[in-house]
DNA sequence: AACTATTTATAAGA
DNA sequence: TTCTTATAAATAGTT
């Protein structure tokens, strides 16, 4: 889509791939972010650059959109690569609020208020950890998901709420200890 | 993209929204597709149609690109925790100390400060430790936390967040295993 | 980061 | 639903 058709596999110049990433991955937020809106269609994207970093969308947050995906899917099944499910779920459509809501944010040009304010509710809900080895994995979460707020927290709207994912696992997943 | 330009609202007609799903959910998968092939990057997309019908797209698997992020974001190495080292109160004083901190840097565009109240209240609010180790671990971890923050607060932040995404994700196939 | 020439995606329409 | 086509968008190569 621009000068030039290009073919269709890897681009071998480390530094053109790079610029590629960069502007497909935002052309496909972009996309997501849209069928999301026009469709109350609810969408989670995870994205691993060619350089191994991490990068997520999520409408109205990938967390939840996980969690149905894996509940549903999980008779012997779990997740499948490009399988259209029939099982139906349910639509939860406020997503016209959250649109709002984070367009405010994005304003403001800060968007971490209410993932703290989630991940604060959060923690009470996890199974209570009956010694410390468990709190320590919690926190080991925290620290690194702190860590990564450190060195990020300038965003888009839109990954606000994977932000919210993050400081609810940090907080909440007391089962969390055992991948570490 | 089409004859006409539209209005990025929610389509009220049912069922040129289902159209308008079907379109551009085929649309975000080949894009999805694309970037995974030129850039070589790991990619999972997760929908639920307007209908509540899910669908997904992964290269090469959802379940690769968790374990991935498993084996690169929870190294054993890091944040380890000390057992006993200073005592609650000082790091009360310390995280608060923290909070100041951070109150300067919103000034400059970081809205980090609910984050910090947030962190100094979890570990006192949650469930009430039995083991002094628990809360004192906790401090520990978010004046660590606080004070890498205090260091640098700006990046992107989806990063962390895909982090958080796949870490659920993770999780949840794990948790899962019972019903399944 | 910006800027275009082109290629793609897609809103309507059939 | 599937195909067609006029346009809107995305983006490859360039500056």
């Amino acid at each position: 889509m621009g000068r030039r058709k290009i073919e269709m596999k890897v681009v071998e110049d480390s530094s053109s791939r790079q610029v590629t990433f960069s502007k497909r991955r935002t052309g496909l937020f972009k996309k997501a972010n849209e069928l999301a809106t026009l469709c109350g269609a609810e969408i989670a994207v995870l994205v691993f650059s060619p350089g191994g970093k991490p990068f997520s969308f999520g409408h109205p947050n990938v967390e939840s959109i996980a969690d149905r995906f894996l509940n549903q899917e999980c008779p012997k099944s779990k997740f499948r690569v490009s399988k259209n499910d029939e099982k139906a779920g349910r639509l939860n459509q406020q997503l016209e609020d959250m649109e709002s809501q984070l367009e405010a944010e994005k304003k403001r040009g800060l968007v971490l208020d209410k993932a703290v304010l989630k991940a604060k509710g959060l923690p009470l809900k996890g199974k209570p950890p009956s010694f410390g080895e468990l709190s320590r994995a919690d926190l080991r979460k925290m620290k690194a998901s702190l860590e990564a707020l450190r060195e990020n927290v300038k965003e888009k709207a839109s990954e606000m709420e994977a932000s919210s994912s993050l400081l609810l696992l940090a907080n909440g997943r007391r089962d969390s200890y055992d991948c570490c």
